[in-house]
RNA sequence: GGCGGAGUAGCUCAGUUGGUUAGAGCACCGGCUUCAUAAGCCGGGUGUCACCGGUUCAAGUCCGGUCUCCGCUACCA
């Protein structure tokens, strides 16, 4: 079987939320070696396109220069973290290209590509054609300024960049213009009844997932998909196209086949047998922001060029610290560098593992959570378990029959095909929760037996060694099943009892008559200060921004939708008079469209009945008890549902968006405005 | 608005096809213990299984409805 982990783009660090998923791929991927299967672990760095090419230009370095030295921080941070690649490529090399060119082809030849022109912005004097992100502006919907490309952050509105009103290039501040350029389509759609299929009977995805796609795509027409774009462009030229290069989502998952092949041709491997093998496997692991790029265009691509399809497609949620999404501001966008000086790189691989599923979730870290579990389940319950015997066994050794141990050890050998069932199925939580529960059976075994008391007569020297050799089996159970996990703290038990961990049958036989070697500690309790200081480190500051006016971002639509009325005197704006008022009662009126009915005390008894055009934006209780600023002296207006006697003030457009005025602190009622 | 998920102990969750008195870990309280890393063992549940209604001899579980939270999505890929 052939897996892989979306490919890292090389234009930042690996962080705790990227983690998730090689940490759960690997953690899949040790399972499958230690159960027997042939595994191969494939990914590779994603190098092309824009942002690439942008930054290098900013750092003043070549992409190449960028890409390989992203890789290699990417690759060192992995390491770190004990994610086992089996082959770690990048999609820049001849050998992506080459089969770039084979996808190509066939799908030039299945008659799959057109071609269009498009009308992009054009940054003039960087010479760059300006995807979403390298565009900002002033919303077209809500006014608000500096807005990126595709959607609005204030008011939530998606447009396309073509839209934004003053809209500037972020690479050189130009005033985009608008360029047409050719560009070449897939048509997806020629393959609506293909992927149908695959998704309705390929079993290679979550029900959710299905379900999304069929409701959210299959349901309609496929659009055409994007995948050229013209130079300049960090990627792959289009033989047939001059000027073009390849969009980099077209490349980077061919690199999945491209860093298979330089396996191969490392270790002398065939591709076909693991791409074109239908006995072989294939598991794509992927985050689930780019859901349709694996389970659309993708399996698309392979069905054209006559690849395997994916066997599944296990996609995850995403990763939220304290409840909340990881943010630079708040520090809990931690980088994988920073978590491995302040806390062991197998804390996070349990911990992720006791909270992961085989749905599409997103999960949580909290720092109390994690702190608690790491030092009650890995510290208390099973690396304490070694350590209660660990300086008596080492001079006891095992024991050459398996003493009796009340039937714990054949009970946890008969929980192995449950746990590895959870582990196949990604169910990693419910494997970890299974394996707590070994643990929890095997102290209290420890306890009752009392090994400080054999050890202090020396007739007994025969009891206790049958007490450390169950306690030692019992230990080395756990770390066997928590291998995939925890593989340095196989490698330890290993060390401990002179018996390397290499399969998952270990677990069902006991280790006897061996010396064992002087017992070392495996692992330190955590604080919950390593977790808020490597919070702290990774805080970075939102940038105050020194211009008030920018800080405010304050839009110029709403005076340019209703310029200035005519000046007029002191004595004019005098003749309006401005009073404070309680709203005491609200109402809705059920025939109107847009109005509450309102009563307003102005103080004492004096007493107003307003309608006032607000029903889209408030809600009548919420409203009572509150201070409005009226106009007292308006004429009163007979209105279809009785008389308005007065005009509550308000600002804004008018439907939901419409904003009253509110007092500050200590006006009262019946008081003028002046 | 549409789709999906969730709501069970203070916290994280388990609870299989309906079936005794609803569970585990952590936290907490009491006692014991000292091999082990302020570790361990024994005991202790403090719950309106979100709410309302229905089916049933029997509902956390099945059905209908309501509420709350989260994610995705709203014609952009």
């Amino acid at each position: 079987m052939l897996v892989t982990s979306a490919l890292p783009y090389a234009n930042g660090p690996i962080h705790i939320g990227h983690l998730v998923e090689y940490i759960q791929t690997d953690i899949w991927v040790r399972f499958q070696k230690l159960v027997g299967n042939r595994c191969l672990y494939i990914c590779a760095d994603d190098t092309h396109g824009t942002a690439i090419m942008i930054r290098a230009g900013k750092e003043g370095r070549s992409e190449v220069d960028l890409i390989t030295q992203m890789s290699r921080a990417h690759q060192a941070d992995f390491a770190g973290f004990d994610i086992g690649f089996d082959h770690y490529g990048s999609t820049h090399c001849e050998e992506n290209r080459m089969l770039c060119g084979e996808f190509w082809a066939a799908m030039r030849t299945a008659g799959l590509i057109v071609e269009r022109d498009v009308a992009q912005l054009y940054d003039p004097e960087s010479n760059t054609f300006l995807s979403d992100r390298f565009v900002r502006g002033t919303c077209p919907k809500c006014g608000a300024r500096n807005q990126p490309g595709d959607n609005c952050g204030s008011c939530g509105a998606t447009y396309s960049p073509t839209d934004l009103i003053d809209p500037r290039s972020t690479l050189s501040g130009a005033v985009p213009i608008l360029r047409e350029a050719p560009h070449l389509f897939v048509q997806l759609e020629k393959l609506h009844a293909f992927l149908e299929t695959w998704i309705d009977q390929g079993g290679a995805l979550q029900s959710e997932t299905a379900n999304y796609l069929k409701g959210q795509f299959l349901a309609n027409e496929l659009r055409d998909w994007d995948i050229s774009r013209p130079a300049p462009y960090f990627g792959f030229e289009i033989p047939d196209a001059p000027g073009n290069y390849w969009y980099v989502w077209f490349d980077a998952p061919i690199g999945y086949i491209a860093s298979t092949l330089q396996w191969c041709k490392a270790n002398g491997g065939n591709l076909d047998d693991w791409w074109r093998n239908p006995d072989c496997e294939i598991h794509h692991f992927i985050g689930k922001d780019i859901t349709y790029f694996h389970t659309l265009f993708w399996p698309g691509m392979l069905h054209a060029a006559g690849y395997q399809l994916p066997t599944k497609v296990h996609i995850h949620g995403f990763l939220n610290v304290g409840g909340e999404k990881m943010s630079k501001s708040t520090g809990t966008l931690v980088a994988a560098e920073t978590f491995l000086k302040h806390a062991d790189p197998g804390f996070l691989r349990y911990f992720y593992a006791s909270k992961l599923g085989a749905r599409v979730e997103d999960l949580d870290l909290g720092a109390d959570e994690f702190v608690d579990k790491i030092n009650s389940d890995l510290i208390g319950k099973v690396v304490n378990l070694a350590s209660r015997v660990g300086k008596f066994a080492s001079r006891t050794g095992l024991a050459d029959t398996y003493p009796d141990d009340g039937g714990l050890f054949a009970s946890a050998a008969a929980a192995g095909d449950e746990i590895a069932e959870a582990y196949e199925a990604c169910e990693y939580s419910r494997a970890m929760r299974r394996i707590m529960e070994l643990a929890d059976a095997a102290n209290p075994f420890v306890e009752h037996a009392r090994p400080w008391d054999l050890n202090k007569d020396p007739a007994q020297l025969e009891t206790l060694r049958d007490v450390c050799t169950v306690a030692a089996n019992l230990f080395r159970q756990l770390a066997i099943y928590l291998a995939p996990v925890l593989p340095k703290l196989a490698e330890q038990c290993g060390d401990w009892l002179g018996d390397p961990i290499r399969s998952w049958d270990q677990s069902q036989t006991p280790l006897l008559g061996k010396p064992v070697q002087p017992f070392v500690r495996m692992m330190d309790r955590i604080q919950v200060e390593a977790l808020h200081q490597m919070m702290e480190e990774s805080r970075t500051p939102e940038p105050a921004t020194a211009d008030p006016a920018s800080r405010w971002n304050d839009s110029d639509q709403p005076l340019k939708a209703e310029p200035l009325a005519a000046e007029i005197s002191i004595d004019e704006f005098a003749k309006v008079d401005l009073r404070i008022a309680r709203i005491i009662d609200a109402q809705q009126v059920p025939e109107a469209n847009k109005l509450l009915k309102l009563t307003l005390s102005l103080g004492g008894e004096e007493r107003r009945q307003v309608f006032a055009g607000i029903k889209a934006a408030y809600e009548p209780e919420q409203l009572i008890g509150r201070l409005v600023v009226i106009v007292a002296n308006l004429t009163p207006r007979k209105m279809r549902f009785g008389l308005s006697e007065g005009m509550v003030t308000a600002a804004g457009p008018g439907g939901a968006e419409v904003f009253l005025l509110g007092v500050d602190e200590g006006g009262q009622p019946g008081q003028r405005v002046h």
